[in-house]
DNA sequence: TGTACATCAGTGAACGCGCGTTCACTGATGTAC
DNA sequence: TGTACATCAGTGAACGCGCGTTCACTGATGTAC
């Protein structure tokens, strides 16, 4: 069989998550453009030259980290859009899985937030071709809403897009608030809900054309 | 008289102004961390050890950019606020100066968004505690409208954080497309504009409470 | 099953380089008399 | 106005250090017979 995975394939590839994995540890408190290979390769326990058994070089570590980051964000956008249908209920529980999210994957989003818009373009590439996938799904979902009868399609592109700023703006603040930079969270949350009760009622009486 | 500045002080000064420049110029294709003290002072045609008279370290430089940079946004608010009355006219204008600032200021608004979540706290803490005032005075602003008649002060924060918020992602959209990397100039100003007159909508339908 | 050879992830030493920081200094500018 | 001294922004050499990259290597794993 050709994908059973053989002793060495496997070994190589715990290499490479253990230098993925501290690399996305040691990103928590620098960015991208000064985290050193000697550092990654230090903290995964390996000599500096098997870094390039694996990547390129960082940018090429941080675009894989890219992948790993959004992909894993897709589950937040399914859980909302196949959830309830009571709009203040799609509105807590939205923010709720966001909240959760953050929780779970604190790191990934700020390597997110942070290298949006940082000095490394490929990744910077790479993370604005993800986000712009994921409001592709937002703005199709929205076409499913009957709410949308009438919406040009690149109105429900508009409104996909406030909704996905909004989403990594609140995961940012929930982030900070988890390390008590800013607001507690509690308030970030509510925050969060009434301003997409605002957009929501927006959404109503919107005006096509 | 305490206040006129003598050759000495007209040269220190000129000097530190130089170091800002080259800064915020190198800046503009990398990350506060990692730029080079050394980088710095070579652009500025100082040597190196010259910088300690003017900057502690970078992030102190860093830091004094911030206030020259947001320093000079609060032209961007006053300008808004005091536009004019009708609502479409207003939301004109506002995507239009936010357009012009862009334009007019590129490495400011560049160097803002790269920060915000970059690697260097102190620098990060400033460009919080500046959009925070910012925030602030929005909110006020909103305060004096008499649309906002029966809203409660929690409600205009969290209305003026979505506008400070929507004004920060136009601002980066505008920059992206001044360097071909996103949608052009003229869309990202649709699109932007639709989501304000949306907000508005919203904002003329809220319950309060 | 046993043997001989091939593969290749990871090693460790070496390299040249530019970094941030220190220090005693220089010389133009400022001040006091 | 002229002189003697003080100030201090900027110099240039020196330092130790960790960086990214290269290379021939090792030795466990895989393959063919």
């Amino acid at each position: 069989m050709s994908h059973t995975t053989s002793t060495r394939e496997r070994r190589k590839a715990r290499t490479r998550r253990a230098l993925l994995d501290e690399g996305l540890r040691l990103l928590e408190h620098q960015s991208l453009s000064s985290l050193g290979l000697r550092e990654v390769t230090r903290a995964a326990g390996v000599a500096p030259a098997a870094f390039y058994r694996h990547f390129r070089d960082m940018s090429d570590l941080g675009v894989a980290l890219v992948e790993e980051s959004i992909g894993s964000l897709h589950t937040v956008v399914a859980t909302v859009l196949c959830g309830p249908v009571d709009e203040q209920e799609r509105i807590d529980s939205t923010v709720r899985v966001i909240a959760e999210y953050v929780r779970d994957h604190p790191a990934h989003i700020r390597f997110i937030a942070r290298e949006r818009h940082g000095g490394v373009p490929a990744v910077r590439i790479a993370i604005r071709a993800q986000l712009d996938r994921y409001t592709t799904e937002v703005a199709e979902a929205l076409g499913e809403d009957e709410s949308s009868a009438g919406w040009s399609p690149a109105d429900m592109r508009m409104l996909a897009e406030l909704y996905v700023h909004h989403m990594v703006m609140t995961a940012c603040a929930f982030l900070e608030a988890a390390q008590a930079e800013g607001p507690d969270e509690e308030s970030v949350a509510r925050t969060a809900r009434r301003q997409l009760m605002l957009i929501n009622a927006g959404r109503h009486h919107w005006q096509p054309g």
